[in-house]
DNA sequence: GCATCGCTATATCATATGTTGCTTTGACAG
DNA sequence: CTGTCAAAGCAACATATGATATAGCGATGC
């Protein structure tokens, strides 16, 4: 069951067996992608959208320069492009982290999806606004927190989605961000966002490991830096849908 | 027709004579609400979506000390909280900046709407997919634009989408944000935000004339120094879809 | 008329962040 | 083995932005 982590943790009342089935059987293939390589460029007609089956991606915009600003991070059970189902085109660049394994959606076959499972395509259209709750997310972090406090938020979103889908040891960020990575999420250079991770470490929060690997120290403090509550990311119980009004 | 700006200027194939009149015949009625007024609260649970016919509404997120963070700036045309469809409770609170007049959709009315017009339902699920667009935007002028660029962003922003909807007169920005509305959106102080506006002033770009009013007068070097490019508005002719592909 | 209040405006000083340049380390290629 | 390269780490200095204080000004209330 490639989509199995779809939405895992942030739906009370599970999809039916037959909407998980054909969420399957919707999949037109299973690609694999290396390293820090583009999926989709802005602008692009887009004919497919693709689900993260394992791995992590970036979204991003470009500045004049040519700087990048990551406006989203994907992880296993996202889709990564889903908004580009309505649109069409999208406004930003997708690019994969680390080797991730996708499965490619044809358009085509979404429209079916839609058409005959409603409540699933409630839940397709769901989680894009998750993506458009956790962009105002970032907009906070950007807003009113300081590179410390940025870093430290981008961090513990990470962590609570990873949690989700099971993809979490309590201890190592299995998400291979290099400090230029975080630099560009958050709005700074990189050496300061070295610097930060120096405080980080300093004050015994966390450790990086080098390679993009950080052993987590202290997730209390880290979540409070950060000012962090992670009641946007609707898991259950949290500010989550209780179940559909159509069941 | 209440609701004859929806997503105008963004959807080159327009919708049906029926669909619109189905999406007029959603609203269960209109109220109006007075300036600086809270609509929705973080976290409440919403039975409504409420389409804003005339005005402006701010949503924002409230940082520990209480401090605002501005993540999004609704005009006439925009559903405010259509989101809070699919999500049910919302994780930001919305509020007038001036007095609004909003068109109230009961979700069950939505729902109505999605099941018997599946092309509408495309339609309102893009609008919300807009919202997110804007948000990625807004992630890019914190995190790669100064002060100055960050306000003239805004405003860029702000003229082409009012244009869509006729409402910009080429000079007057009919949005009465104060200083400190700006300084909540760009994530700088209210200070930073007086300074910035003079150098602004000083250059030539635009001219503030108290109360929030403010005058453009060179809108080509306010783009300029936005790195503005409007596209990721999805105007016809830009990043816009050309017709579902169900049609 | 007078006091009060919110917004704009400005000046001064403090500090977070940017910029530049250098070093170390490890991976990798020849 | 050696050279190259990217990343992390760090220091010195420059600058954008924050913090605090004060004043002018128009709207509003008593």
């Amino acid at each position: 069951m490639e989509t199995k982590n779809f939405l895992k943790g942030r739906l009370r009342h599970e999809l039916r067996d037959e909407e998980k089935q054909a969420l399957e059987d919707a999949i037109a293939d299973v690609i694999t992608l290396p390293a820090r390589t583009r999926l989709v460029t802005r602008g692009e007609r887009i004919e497919n959208s693709y689900y993260l089956i394992e791995g992590t991606m970036l979204r991003h915009l470009d500045d004049r320069k040519g700087e990048r600003q990551v406006v989203g991070i994907n992880v296993t059970g996202d889709f990564v492009d889903l908004h580009g189902f309505p649109m069409k085109r999208l406004d930003h660049n997708v690019a994969s982290l680390d080797r991730v394994t996708l499965a490619r959606f044809p358009h085509k076959r979404i429209a079916d999806l839609l058409e005959n499972f409603p409540h699933l395509a409630r839940a397709l259209w769901f989680s894009t606004l998750l993506d458009a709750a956790m962009h105002r997310e970032w907009i906070f972090r950007l807003g009113r927190l300081n590179a410390e406090g940025r870093i430290a938020h981008l961090i513990s979103e990470l962590i609570k989605r990873l949690e989700f889908v099971d993809r979490y040891d309590g201890s190592n960020l299995p998400v291979p961000l290099l400090q230029r990575d975080y630099a560009e999420a958050c709005g700074i250079t990189p050496v300061h966002a070295n610097r930060s991770f120096r405080n980080l470490r300093e004050r015994g929060i966390l450790d990086p490991q080098g390679d993009g690997r950080i052993r987590i120290l202290d997730e209390a403090a880290l979540n409070k830096l950060a000012e962090f509550s992670g009641d946007y990311l609707y898991g259950d119980g949290d500010l989550a849908l209780d179940g559909f009004d159509d069941r």
